[in-house]
DNA sequence: TTGTAAGCGTTATCAG
DNA sequence: CTGATAACGCTTACAA
């Protein structure tokens, strides 16, 4: 063995006495060599321990098997499952996964993109960031010929693939379930309404508001950060109007725990007084004691998802783009903060 | 510019009449290179949108400037909350991190390690899985020249550094507290005792109770794996004991979240007749009603330490091999599971 | 200060 | 079926 383990498909060559040519197809398999020189090539690779060197392999084939996956931040339960299942998914096909984070900046996220092509990925998945307002960074990555996938906060652009979950219809179904415990007068806490997620699960609610008779009060959406803090001011907020609302919909499960924390110091009691659905199935929302309702937006399936798509460009022959964009069904998960159905039997 | 954002730096010398090495040392900042020449190849640099092929610069230089991390769960926040500082330590340096998980695997970790280096990484940092009880695959990434890094879970192999909490002081320090709020019949939740960081917790309890002058009962000793229901499952074992204990110190936070909704079952109240400290600052711990008293083990810290140890090895000139032990103090979080300081002053 | 040429480890092309 | 050779894009002795 070698001093560094640095053992080269020459040296088998020279131990062999063929040609270095003859390794490499032997080890790639390539159907036009004997059997018996393929097993010892084999038998001298094992025997010499060697490692096939992957930067070489890249630099030649101009395929690193790396991609690349930017999101907001790397330790939201949403975005760690994402990364899972796209890990878990294109492992097993010899990729290996680049983690960044933008920190919610348009500039980090654009520097990350750049460091992330000359590293030679051959693609990117990404969930832009909140303040990205220009598409140049995208486009670049189009045009050096790598996949782009966006998946949960997405922009359209011609040519780039997209997963998400239908957030209009998971602000449609909270909205319904709150509706169906009885509650008339549902509030909600939207997120940044720039970001199409947020808009979308806001017009759900609304949508779902009007389909049941409901009116949409403007007085009853507040503009929150996903934040505990941010959900506990506008539940002061929210209880300073002069109809207070009987129920909410929060856009973030952060935002949801706020509002219970700082309603029970009022003395509502949850869910026979108010009743309060979150968003993201974050861990904690299971195991409070008061176990939170929420969305569940399967993450890993989603990045499971991704992944596949991306298989399914990265080798594609044909060189015109396909675009592909799926949207999965959100899960509504009903917890206690909102189900009043064994209170019901209680009182009867 | 060119079809596909393959500018090499021969487009470059081409375009100015200069070699590609003159371009090389020019963007490379080589003294040895006129002022003048040097702004012409970067002014086309920029014009051509140039971009280093960073496979072609690794391949040349054995330097990837990728690291692995290889970890049992990603999807843990002490564990991403890791990779989070090390990234954000290495990623100014201009290091991409490679993540990967093992699901307590040895088999998987093994491969981790084998793909991990002939991808030419070049740093390994990694927590060990449950099950592992070799070493052969560490040797070789030293063997290899990489330099390897433990943090959390380690083993002890020369020329290994590591990251660590102080497992022993945690273990003391929550015991110790337990004391303080009056408890004299302390449980202990423990992990798997083969591996150091639970052996350690455990001693640390031992050593607490023995120099309070309380004694070490091995009926209140519970194995548990790290979830809810096995802590559940220890709490109703616990509580089949004629002599009941009236304090556990869990080397978990999601065994001490099993316990106290198995406790509060029974009619317990918490702190009153009984304190419990977690073990890790989950995020969920927080956020309870009943919030949980736990050792935060500075995760963020650990990463970007380790990172820094990495740092320091990967450019040290000298051959020889640094070792570095690191050993971080945890912290203990006192909050309402345990805490019968507020009580107290009710009572009186 | 700049150019030439070799080499990092592979694979593909073209002969044989 | 196998070998020689060039090439991927970059860096770096060695020359000039």
């Amino acid at each position: 063995m070698k001093e560094n383990g640095k053992v080269t498909i020459y040296d088998i060559s020279k131990k062999l006495n063929v040609s270095a040519a003859t390794v490499s197809r032997a080890l790639n398999n390539n159907p036009k060599i004997s059997s018996k020189t393929r097993e010892l090539v084999f038998a001298a690779a094992k025997e010499m321990n060697y490692k096939q060197n992957r930067l070489a392999q890249a630099l030649k084939s101009g395929k690193s098997k790396n991609v690349g996956v930017i999101v907001p931040y790397i330790n939201r339960n949403f975005f760690s499952s994402i990364i899972r299942g796209i890990e878990e998914e294109l492992g097993p096909h010899g990729y290996h996964v680049i983690i960044c984070q933008t920190h919610e900046q348009m500039a980090t996220e654009v520097e990350q993109v750049n460091t992330l092509l000359n590293t030679q990925v051959d693609g990117i998945f990404m969930s832009i960031s909140k303040t990205t307002n220009k598409t140049d960074h995208f486009r670049k990555v189009l045009n050096e010929g790598k996949t782009l996938i966006f998946f949960d906060r997405k922009l359209d652009i011609p040519g780039v693939s997209s997963v998400v979950i239908d957030d209009f219809k998971a602000g449609y179904l909270a909205t319904e379930h709150l509706i169906s415990q009885g509650c008339k007068r549902i509030a909600h806490f939207a997120g940044d309404l720039n970001l199409e997620i947020y808009k979308n699960r806001h017009d759900g609610y609304v949508n779902a508001l009007k389909d049941n008779g409901l009116k949409a009060d403007p007085d009853y959406i507040f503009t929150t950060l996903s934040s505990v803090e941010s959900g506990a001011a506008a539940a002061r907020k929210m209880w300073e109007l002069k109809k207070k609302p009987d129920a909410v919909f929060s856009a973030s499960d952060y935002t949801a725990l706020g509002a219970i924390q700082e309603l029970r110091k009022f003395g509502i009691r949850i869910p026979e007084d108010f009743c309060i659905s979150g968003f993201s199935n974050e861990p904690f929302t299971k195991y409070m004691e008061l176990p939170i309702s929420t969305i569940d937006q399967t993450p890993l399936r989603m990045g499971k998802i991704a992944a596949q798509v991306f298989l399914e460009q990265v080798d594609s022959t044909q060189k015109l783009t396909i675009e592909k964009k799926v949207v999965l069904s959100p899960e509504l998960v009903v917890r206690n903060s909102s189900d009043r159905s064994l209170l019901k039997v209680a009182v009867q």
